[in-house]
DNA sequence: TTATATACCTCGTAACACGAGGTATTATAA
DNA sequence: TTATAATACCTCGTGTTACGAGGTATATAA
């Protein structure tokens, strides 16, 4: 898929991947890989940035030798995925516009 | 509108306002401005973009005294517009994802 | 005469996705 | 045993892009 396509949804596809369970970085990208493909420097650029931005909450946890970096959502990224689905309705707007045949009304 | 959400569609809206009939940038950002907007700085970038990849060609028109560039659409850029609603059917797989609830089926 | 509308343009910047590369441990296959 | 894949994290540099700020020029309206 073409790369500005995806700019708009990926921060989202995140932030719903940890919204129901708290996740970390290589459970992200296989839980996502059926939807969207992203790779490894893409996905931590977006989750320090949404670290950033106070979307979630890191807390480290030991696993097998390994540090797992779980990340949590916070109520304010929980909120950026509500006002996604607003923004979302302005481009459907947007996209009818552009399939609009041009027989139809304008 | 977030910046990032319109990245992958301008292209393609400044594609349909010069599909029906040949058009010029002035025009284009009022055609546009009730569906998108965008400044002249960005439209001028995309035009030539469009160019260049060959999805458009430019023919020069005396109006006025001023001088018009007319933008009139080829066949690689009507292919364009309808590869995107190809695209567009995957960005609303990611989309449906995204907003689903927790309740539904995964 | 001052401002607005029309009509084009360039340049610099910041945000972003991503490839290439790096570090380190564990598990599995040759 | 040794190599390779899987797990799990990270940084750096680059190319693409949207856009604000600014520039040029003419015609018309206040």
């Amino acid at each position: 898929m073409d790369i500005q396509l995806k700019r708009g949804i990926l921060d989202v596809c995140v932030l719903k991947a940890i919204k129901n369970e708290d996740s970390y970085g290589y459970k992200i990208i296989k839980d996502l890989s059926s939807y969207i493909e992203l790779s490894e420097s893409t996905l931590y650029t977006i989750l320090k940035r949404l670290e950033t931005n106070n979307m979630l909450i890191v807390r480290n946890v030991e696993h097998d030798g390994r540090i797992r970096k779980y990340y949590h959502i916070t109520n304010i990224g929980l909120k950026r995925l509500e006002d996604f689905k607003m923004e979302w309705k302005e481009l459907m707007t947007i996209y009818n516009y552009v399939a609009k045949e041009d027989g139809e009304n304008e």
